[in-house]
RNA sequence: GCGGCUGUAGCUCAGCGGAUUAGAGCAUCGGUCUACGGAACCGAGGGUCGGGGGUUCGAAUCCCUCCAGCCGCACCA
């Protein structure tokens, strides 16, 4: 089916392209009518002309007949009042329709690059965005028919390696293995640290064996994978407690780099983009300035010879162009991050491994702050473990789900608990701009009340709760829409939206656009379902009430869905 | 110093491809209460959209400038 909105778009771009080729109609939803084009203002600014003269232009060449009624507003803003035959037409196509009204594109590859823990770290907090963010993008991707390749760029290697074999050989291997199995990263982490800052012999052996380590020491090799094994196997398992969609098959660490940083300094000399400075190998892409006023280096390979994680990324960029086949590649990567990556593009681009074509961002998002409002610091000992949040968060599901006194065992409540807790985690999350600081509030993240997650699992129960409740049958194919009520044409107009809500999320890469959009639809059914009761009305009303039910209900489901969220039908 | 992000109701945030009375949630106050699940709904109060200029018929939205906060700015990723 076509969305309501590319209906109304493309007959407006007929009109609009009579008048002016290419002018954009601008149009978009309001709340002076159900939809508004805004472009004629522009249209009639480029013309010369008074906007309402060139309203009524588009007008006369806008064909709407059976769609909406249209008026010109204010000074030219056409106002559109969708018809009830069409909203009819509308909604009777989306019960029809699996996707509800969202086009499937055709096949680009994107490389989605999130969550990116460390070996041998815990996953904390600061974790957290980039898993639950790059995991909505992943999700609204597939859906829309793009195939995604996720890689979670773990930190697999570097000097730090070098004290945690060390550490791993003094604890004894079982030990070692027995210690990161039961999730106890940061303690092993934080040991080793210790003993590294304060025992010289062991930083020497360090020292040594990052070494070994580099020159592919085959026993060095084999200790390094038992740390890179323990780890991805706890990741995973926090991935399952969050229900996101990595797999360890996802992780491609920084390691599996390494064979390709030579080629990347070879090329970029080749191309005459390297310049040795300090001691190091270099490339200056323009525009970027120290605090000096002087041109900033993008270090590719240090004085000691070793590789920073430019001369890692730049060969990431280049797997992912070349061999991937990438058309878009997305970097769900804190906001600090933000000039490094700049400066990678823009050696990519120099050296001629980024085309133009390929569209290349990082999705930036804001600090992780404490109640303070300051940081989260990473070796603070303050952070909070990503998995003893979910639990707490948990646990206080749980406890609210048993005041609720239902008749629910406590494995099937446990269940529940689990999947309010993850909705109202990443909820809180994927609700705001993701570029903002976000100060982490583990009280209102879960607050049942409002603009949460569970409030929107809630809806989505209650409309599972009018169905199991059907006595007599219902059928979808014989349902026709009146929508004679005005809380039955508002949560109408609110169904037809969801194509455009998703497309703007994707647009910008901003999944709160989708969340704004469900929360708001939630508010549409609730309003709805206090105003017109479904099971009690007469017929036709009954069907067509059952008619918008139905379709909040798969609304709410695909777009939680979207978002990594799951909805019960019952809680 | 340069660059980036942020500054909107008491609190947390939407809105920022320019309209007309700036929207939610929480909190507060007042209603709905034999309900198809009250984890709900209806309503009220509450904002000089950080300050100041400019462009415009019209600016929270665009431009300039100032202020405040956070972040980044050569070998840790």
């Amino acid at each position: 089916m076509t969305s309501t909105y590319d209906v109304l778009l493309s007959r407006l771009t007929s009109a609009f392209d009579t008048v002016s080729e290419g002018a954009d109609p601008a149009l978009r939803t309001s709340d002076r009518s159900d939809y508004q084009a805004n472009g004629v203002m522009a249209l009639a600014k480029s013309r010369g002309e008074n906007p309402r003269d060139t309203a009524r232009l588009v007008l006369a060449r806008l064909d709407l007949a059976g769609i909406a009624e249209v008026e010109v507003a204010g000074p030219g803003f056409l106002n559109l009042t969708l018809t009830t035959d069409f909203l009819n037409d509308q909604l009777r196509a989306l019960l029809g329709d699996e996707r509800l009204g969202v086009a499937r594109r055709s096949g680009r590859v994107a490389v989605i690059d999130y969550s990116a823990p460390n070996v041998a770290k815990e996953m904390h907090v600061g974790h957290l965005r980039s898993t639950v963010i790059g995991d909505a993008l992943a999700r609204m991707y597939r859906f829309r028919g793009d195939t995604v390749i996720a890689r979670n760029h773990v930190g697999d290697w570097g000097t730090p390696f070098g004290m945690l074999i060390e550490h791993l050989l003094d604890l004894g291997e079982d030990e070692a293995i027995a210690s990161l199995s039961i999730g106890d990263l940061d303690s092993f982490y934080r040991a080793a640290r210790q003993k590294f800052e304060s025992d010289d012999a062991f930083k020497e052996r360090s020292r040594a064996r990052v070494v070994l380590l580099q020159g592919g020491d085959r026993e060095t090799r084999r200790l390094w994978q038992i740390l890179v094994d323990e780890s991805v196997a706890y990741f995973a398992e926090v991935y399952r407690a969050l229900d996101v969609t990595l797999t360890p098959a996802d992780v491609v660490g920084e390691s599996y780099y390494n064979d390709m940083l030579e080629g990347v300094v070879r090329d970029l000399d080749a191309a005459g983009l390297l310049v040795e400075s300090g001691g190091a190998l270099c490339v200056f892409p323009e525009g970027f300035t120290n605090r000096d006023g002087e041109p900033l280096p993008l270090i590719v390979q240090k004085s000691d010879e070793g590789f920073g994680y430019a001369a890692t990324d730049l060969a990431a960029v280049r797997d992912r162009v070349s061999n991937l086949r990438a058309d878009e590649m997305l970097y769900v990567v804190g906001a600090p991050q933000g000039q490094h990556f700049e400066m990678v593009f823009a050696v990519a681009r120099a050296a001629g491994w980024l085309p133009d074509s390929v569209r290349c961002e990082h999705v930036a998002f804001g600090n992780v702050l404490g109640p303070d409002r300051k940081m989260f610091k990473t070796r603070s000992g303050e952070t909070i473990k990503l998995v003893s949040l979910l639990e707490e968060a948990t646990q206080r599901a749980d406890a609210a789900l048993a005041l609720r006194s239902s008749n629910m065992s406590e494995d099937d409540r446990h269940h529940l608990a689990t999947q309010i807790a993850r909705a109202a985690v990443k909820y809180a999350d994927l609700s705001t701009d993701r570029q903002r600081d976000y100060v982490f509030d583990l009280d209102r993240m879960i607050a049942f009340e409002g603009d949460t997650g569970p409030y929107l699992q809630y809806a989505h129960a209650r409309l599972r709760s009018i169905f199991r409740r059907l006595e007599s049958p219902w059928d979808p194919s014989t349902t026709s829409f009146a929508l004679a009520d005005p809380a039955e044409r508002e949560l109408a107009l609110g169904l037809v939206a969801f194509p455009e809500a998703l497309a703007a999320a994707l647009a910008s890469l901003q999944p709160h656009r989708l969340s704004g959009y469900l929360f708001d639809l939630a508010q549409r059914f609730t309003s709805f379902y206090e105003a017109c009761p479904v099971l009690a009305a007469a017929e036709p009303t009954r069907s067509e009430r059952l008619g918008l039910c139905e379709l909040t209900s798969r609304t709410l489901a695909l777009g939680l869905s979207l978002l990594g969220i799951e909805a019960p039908s019952q809680m």
